[in-house]
RNA sequence: GGAGGGGUACCCAAGCGGUCAACGGGAGCAGACUGUAAAUCUGCCGGCUCUGCCUUCGUAGGUUCGAAUCCUACCCCCUCCA
């Protein structure tokens, strides 16, 4: 039983350090501590953050508890990882506006019940310089050069500032506090949840496991999943959408996502390896999937339904459910088509719908159109396609 | 402070006086195929009142019949030296 509880928990993961300590603690049984840290800024979640938070209810739902650790102390200098991009200071209003948001979507994973969320400026701010230089002594320089973008700022002759330090540190400082068994992070991580072992030991405590997950490849297979790429699922975004893109996801990363995203046990996720390799279609293999990624967000009951209406849609070749219905008003008795489409949003200029057009893709009232100077009567509902995927319902009302 | 390289459409990246709305790749969109919005192949991929017109190649001027391509100034990036 507890060697499947760790192998569950070591599903997808970079490093898990040490490992066989942690095989240790998982067979103990013991209820353990589990810290993860999240900043403060701005939250729009999208699957990609979903791999830590999915893995934290792994050990959740095998009993362990949750230590949800927004870092609105930390926030302050804002972590030097990667980029150096300098961070504005947010203030404490923005700070808790963030913090709200933050727990309307990460518990849409997480079991509240079972999460306990705290910041660290609960302790940080009540730290004094003196209790600062105490934390600080604890570390080299030395041992932090060794972290790999410090080092190779110092090497190539870029500022590093002072303060840049401290953020290790005081996440570390912050697993102390919380006295945690295992603090989880992006691979990006790794070294600062090091320090925290480092302080754990010399604050006499057990040294926390560090388990570190990869970064989530997003819709193209390639980078790494984020809004900018614009790769990205977002946590928010409504059943059909997200079930759309997960089936967009190739057959290949499909594997990746059962294996980041989803709940299911080591064992079923090898029934449905093996159902592949036997030849079962693997689009229904994605479909349950995406069943229970959206199943997640948003209900059994609307994920069945995206689920029902994709069929519909792209296997039946037939209308999708809910097509929004458009009003639009015309000068004039008849609108040309290009006009109709580009007002209609299914299109951003009319050049675009008169290349529709032409590639055959535009349908008025399931006929398909071949004139690009067609023009429309007012007066009257029709309903516009163009491809499989945009669909509406324009109703065309003459004012002139 | 000195020397050099560069800024081109959503991104990368050619072009270096006309044949350029601008090669190629990626992304995106569409078509074919497939019981997938997978894969693969094909087409499209600045705008418009579309067999024509208008606006794009860091910014502002200039040379020329004609400039992304030449000149001047300015702004911004990068590399090396000090």
């Amino acid at each position: 039983m507890s060697t499947d509880a760790f192998e569950l928990l070591c599903r997808g993961t970079v490093d898990v350090l040490p490992l066989d300590d942690f095989r240790k603690r998982i067979a103990a049984g013991r209820p353990l501590r589990i810290k993860a840290g999240f900043d403060p800024t701005a939250p729009d979640l999208h699957l990609g953050h979903a791999v830590v938070l999915t893995k934290l209810r792994q050990f959740q739902d095998l009993g362990h508890e949750i230590v949800f650790l927004i870092g609105d102390f930390t926030g302050l200098i804002g972590d030097p990882t990667g980029k150096s991009v300098t961070r504005p200071p947010l203030t404490p209003d923005e700070v808790a506006a963030n913090a709200a948001t933050y727990q309307a979507q990460v518990f849409k994973i997480l079991d509240p019940a079972r999460t306990q969320v705290v910041f660290n400026s609960a302790w940080m701010s009540q730290c004094s310089a003196a209790d600062l230089i105490r934390l600080a002594a604890q570390h080299t320089v030395a041992r932090m050069l060794e972290r790999d973008d410090f080092h190779k700022r110092y090497e190539s002759g870029k500022p590093i500032a002072i303060h840049e330090f401290l953020y290790p540190l005081i996440q570390g400082f912050d697993s102390v506090q919380l006295k945690a068994d295992v603090e989880l992070g992006g691979t990006d991580q790794k070294f600062n949840l090091l320090v925290g072992r480092h302080l754990q030991e010399t604050a006499g405590q057990v040294p926390q496991i560090v388990m570190t997950l990869p970064l989530l490849e997003g819709l193209d297979g390639v980078q790494k999943m984020s809004k900018s790429l614009g790769n990205y699922i977002g946590i928010s975004e409504p059943p059909a959408e997200m079930f759309g893109k997960l089936m967009s996801v190739s057959d290949d990363l499909m594997w990746r996502y059962f294996e980041l995203l989803s709940l299911r046990s080591n064992t079923d996720l090898e029934t449905l390896r093996q159902q592949a390799a036997d030849g079962r279609n693997p689009r229904d293999i994605k479909f349950e999937l995406a069943l229970e990624i959206v199943g997640r967000f948003h209900g059994q009951l609307a994920a069945a339904h995206a689920h029902e209406s994709f069929m519909q849609q792209f296997s039946g070749r037939g209308l999708p459910q809910d097509i929004p219905e458009i009003r639009l008003v015309s000068a004039t008795p008849r609108m040309p088509l290009a006009q109709v489409l580009k007002a209609a949003g299914l299109v951003s200029s009319t050049s675009e719908a008169r290349r529709a057009v032409a590639q055959r893709a535009v349908r008025i009232d399931e006929q398909r159109i071949e004139d690009e100077e067609c023009q429309l009567e007012t007066g009257r509902r029709h309903l516009l396609q163009i491809g499989k995927r945009k669909v509406s319902w324009v109703e065309l009302i003459h004012a002139p």
